[in-house]
Formats: structure tokens, C-alpha cells, sequence
RNA sequence: GGCCCCAUCGUCUAGUCAGGCCCAGGACAUCACUCUUUCAAGGUGGAGACGGGGGUUCAAAUCCCCCUGGGGCCA
């Protein structure tokens, strides 16, 4: 038998990590056994719910590349269908209108809690006559429709967790129509499952209290009941539930930062399960080889963006060049500094994408590495100036490196290399008194890539007049007492 | 408050189902050293955990019970 599993987020919030990994087991389950993979919109709640928040759920999951089977059914349009089978249980006794009005319940609730007696409905409304029912519905009373608990216990097995028990006089007598005729989430969500085939419900470990719920509804519609596997939440770094206190709460902000969707995929699929053994980066093939639902973990786990971000970096180095460069592109635009014009020359920018890329943990990261690739005006690192201008003779040895690059006819890191380091002998000093200084001359920075490397990209005219810059500029520079705020 | 779930380094985890191979392995982070023109990356090494108490057993991270702690749902 094909199995079939869902995804199904409600509208009324953005997609975060947390409903993002439930989506990747769920992926990952049905692919692993050449099942189906669905997608439905929980958009009964027409206050909380909002259009917007659809596109961005799709976005994200088309971002990550959780493609998804079939039509994506909207409990929206579905309504009539929910309506249809209340009304069948109704019919069958199996539930009952309630009339209580909000005050009502909240008053017996109030008396409830002063008792001490667990807050359940008293069943008040089941115990009314048919007659009476009758006079209140031709009244055009406020209603709901409850279902009707019966005796006993509700157990299942869970995939995850294995036998878990409730006991049926700790539920109440649900509601599964409110008064305006919209289905409760219990409701729709057994009724959808069944229409939709679905054979195993993947969900967060916080639906473990609505599940006894939906195996009485299947119970009483006589409906084969579905497996099910509660995974554990992912907590925030104060170990509650993820919000929107949690910063970054979108996967589109994810994005936005520079994560590679395959590097949020493999971090989020080891969050709470491993294939065993002590693998970290795993391709997507893998993982659909090696996932078992019933290797995930039972305790919840804490979303850790350090390790993300190394795994993010990980994901870049391996990245093939030219997709780097294409999604690189996406954060330059976005600079005020770079120029339409630029992109004119792709192989010097992946020439410069290659040598800093290693250093970048998100791809928000790269314009701010080769900024001085292309620009020729840039301050000088205070910090840095202090200490490697220090000595005037720097600029003894700037003035004869700057003449000696000149004469260098075959452009290139070694030749290069070769000359800063002779003139930094002829001036009887270590190599590092002349390359520091150099290095603020060629980028501003104290840090970087390879000093000659760079070097050899950025061109011979474009060394030679950032030394004559520096030397211009900083000329008379005295530690300590010059302004270096104004470079 | 009632019910349910969970418990291995700071964090993610392997090992738990089929007890001995585990005085507990890996990864991130951290510290030291190393490489090096700098930073990062890399390499080497260090520190770091079975929440507590009872059982069962020749033997428990692993099985059972209790406590504690954390989380979730309902209100």
C-alpha cells in the first residue's frame, strides 16, 4: 500500500523552523516509501487567518525545495463538507447542540475551579429534550455542536513515543461546530485526513492531547484510524516553545540572511532525528535512504544558530562556483556601492568570490569580502594604522615596493611576492613590517586573503595607485596624534 | 490546577528497543598548540555529560519503581 502523509500549517503565522521540520519528516517519510507528500491549508479561522501568509508559507517551502504531491486542498472551501458530517453525527446521536452561551460556560468553569473538580463541561445541554432542542432551534438560538464522549479509554500507538493512554472522562465533550458554522480544529483536521487518504500524521508532539480527540472521531465515523508520530518541538535558547521572541521566526528571514536552503534542510533534519553514527552533512538522497520516523528523537531540542552557521559555511565551500556567484549576486545588488557595470565581468568576480568564500559563513557576507575589489576609496582601519605605520621607514620601503611593482612586467602572485619580500630584506626588517602596511594600502584592512593574491586581481595600475595613496595620504602620519577619522 | 510527554557534555547527538564491546563516541561552541603576512579555514590536543534515589542482575547510560527537573495541552 502507497502511503500518504500531509503538511497542513494554518495561515494565521509565518512558516517557522519548527513547522519547517515537520514538513522535512513528513517530506522525507514519504519519499523514503515512494508515498505521497500533501499539502492543506488550515484557513478555517477566517479572523486569524490571512492570504499573505500562504505565500509565504509556499515561498518557503518551495524555497527549501519540499515539493509536494497533488492539489493543495484549503479547509476554506470545505466547509459544506464539515457541516454535512456534523450533521451526521447529530443524526446518529453521537453528538449534540449546545446551547450555553460563552457566560455560561465560563460561570460553570469558574465554580468548577473553586471546587477543585477538573474544568469540563458539564454535559448540561445533551440532557435537554427533544422538544425542547426543537423550540431552541426554531428560535434561531446560538449553537454549537458538541460530540458526545463516550465511556472508556483512547489508547494508540504512537510511532515515536509507543502506547500512550487517556482516559475518556478527561475529555470533554468537545466542540467540533462553532456557532458559526466554521469546524474546530479536531474536526476538520479527522475529516480532511480521511478524504485525503492520509495513512501516517506526522505532527509536533503538541497535538499529543488532541489525538485521543480525533481517534473517537474516527471511531465514531467507523473510519480506519491513521498512524501517528508525535515529533518533539523545537524550543528556543529559553527552552519554551518557539515565538516570535525568538528573532529570526520566518525561513524567509533565513534566506534573507544567506543560509542555503540545503544547509537549513540538513541542520533542521538532524534537529531530533539521526541516521546513527557520526554524520553531520548529509545530502538530501541520503537522508531519504536512511530517514525512519522511528529513529527520531523523543525529547525536544534546542535550535542552535551557531551550529547552523557552521554547517551554512560548510555548504559554501562545497557549493559549485557559479551558483554561488548567482545567488552572491542577489546580496550585491543590494549594495549602494555596486555597480550595474560590474556584472559585465563575471570571471573577475568569481576570480574574487573564489579567493574570500572560505571566510563567509552566510552569503550576506560576501559583498562586505570583496568590497575592495572593486572600490578604490576606502578608510583605513584606525587600529590597524596605529600599529603597522608606527615606524616612518614604512613608507620607506611603500615608496620602493611601489617602484620596484612597476617594473614587473608578468603580473602575478609569485612575481609578486618575490619583490615584497626583497625589498623588505634590502631594508633589514621582517616581510611582515612591509605586508601589514601593505595590506592597509590595498584594502583598508588589517585582515583578508592572501595579501598577493589579492594583489594579482586587483591589477598592477590598481596596486601601484593605492600605494601611491597611502603614501599621499598618511604621509607625515604621527601614531597617536593624527586624525585617522578623516580616511 | 488537571492530564500528557520527556530526561547522555553548554548545545545537537551516538549508544537505550535485543544489559557486558561505554571509567560513554562524534559534531558545534570553547581553550591551548600548530600552520601562516593577517584573519578565517586546516591539523593536533585539552576541558566537558549518563539529574537524584532505590531496586532487578554476576554485570545497568541501557530494564522496573519513586523523586526531582523541563516541556506541552486544556483551563
Amino acid at each position: 500500500m502507497q502511503i500518504r502523509l500531509r503538511f497542513a500549517p494554518a495561515p494565521t503565522g509565518v512558516l517557522h523552523v519548527g513547522g519547517v521540520r515537520t514538513a522535512i519528516y513528513n517530506f522525507l517519510y514519504a519519499r523514503k516509501m515512494k508515498g505521497k507528500f500533501l499539502l492543506r491549508i488550515e484557513d478555517t479561522d477566517v479572523e486569524r487567518s490571512q492570504k499573505e501568509f500562504i505565500d509565504v508559507i509556499l515561498n518557503g517551502l518551495k524555497w527549501l525545495k519540499i515539493d509536494w504531491d497533488e492539489e493543495i486542498i484549503f479547509q476554506s472551501k470545505r466547509l459544506d463538507v464539515y457541516r454535512k458530517y456534523a450533521i451526521k453525527l447529530l443524526e446518529e446521536k453521537k453528538a449534540y447542540y449546545c446551547f450555553c452561551s460563552e457566560e455560561e460556560l465560563e460561570e460553570e468553569r469558574k465554580i468548577l475551579r473553586l471546587e477543585k473538580k477538573p474544568v469540563k463541561y458539564s454535559r448540561k445541554c445533551y440532557s435537554k429534550s427533544e422538544e425542547e432542542i426543537k423550540r431552541l432551534l426554531s428560535e434561531n438560538r446560538e449553537k454549537t455542536v458538541r460530540f458526545l464522549v463516550p465511556d472508556g479509554e483512547t489508547k494508540f500507538l504512537d510511532l515515536i513515543h509507543g502506547e500512550i493512554t487517556f482516559k475518556n472522562e478527561e475529555i470533554e465533550d468537545f466542540i467540533i461546530l462553532r456557532s458559526d458554522g466554521s469546524p474546530t480544529y479536531n474536526f476538520a483536521c479527522v475529516i480532511d485526513d480521511r478524504d485525503m487518504g492520509i495513512t501516517h500524521v506526522i505532527r509536533g508532539d503538541d497535538h499529543i492531547s488532541n489525538t485521543p480527540k480525533q481517534i473517537l472521531l474516527y471511531k465514531a465515523f467507523g473510519w480506519e484510524i491513521p498512524e501517528f508520530a508525535h515529533l518533539p518541538m523545537i524550543l528556543g535558547p529559553d527552552r519554551k516553545k518557539l515565538s516570535k521572541r525568538h528573532g529570526a521566526t520566518s525561513v524567509i528571514e533565513y534566506k534573507e540572511e544567506g543560509f542555503l536552503p540545503e544547509a537549513l534542510f540538513n541542520f533542521l533534519a538532524l534537529l531530533g532525528w539521526s541516521p546513527g553514527g557520526d554524520v553531520e552533512i548529509i545530502s538530501r538522497e541520503d537522508m531519504i535512504e536512511k530517514f525512519d520516523i522511528k529513529d527520531c528523537r523523543k525529547s525536544a531540542s534546542i535550535f542552535d544558530r551557531q551550529k547552523l552557521l557552521w554547517m551554512n559555511s560548510e555548504y559554501l565551500k562545497r557549493k559549485d562556483l557559479n551558483e554561488i556567484i548567482d545567488l552572491s549576486l542577489e546580496f550585491l545588488r543590494k549594495e549602494k556601492w555596486w555597480k550595474k557595470e560590474y556584472e559585465k565581468d563575471l570571471e573577475y568576480l568569481k576570480k574574487v568570490v573564489e579567493l574570500t568564500r572560505e571566510r563567509a559563513k552566510v552569503l550576506k557576507d560576501i559583498p562586505y569580502l570583496i568590497e575592495y575589489f572593486y572600490i578604490d576609496d576606502f578608510g583605513y582601519d584606525v587600529e590597524a594604522t596605529e600599529r603597522y605605520f608606527a615606524d616612518p621607514k614604512v613608507f620607506e620601503g611603500l615608496e620602493e615596493i611601489k617602484s620596484e611593482l612597476e617594473k614587473i612586467e608578468t603580473w602575478d602572485e609569485k612575481k609578486i611576492e618575490e619583490v615584497v619580500r626583497k625589498v623588505a630584506d634590502n631594508l633589514k626588517e621582517k616581510h611582515a613590517f612591509l605586508i601589514h602596511p601593505l595590506r592597509i594600502a590595498l584594502t583598508g584592512r588589517k585582515v583578508g586573503p592572501s595579501l598577493f593574491k589579492l594583489m594579482e586581481l586587483i591589477g598592477k595600475e590598481r596596486c601601484i595607485e593605492r600605494i601611491r595613496k597611502i603614501i599621499k595620504e598618511l604621509w607625515g602620519y604621527i601614531p597617536g596624534k593624527t586624525d585617522l577619522k578623516k580616511f
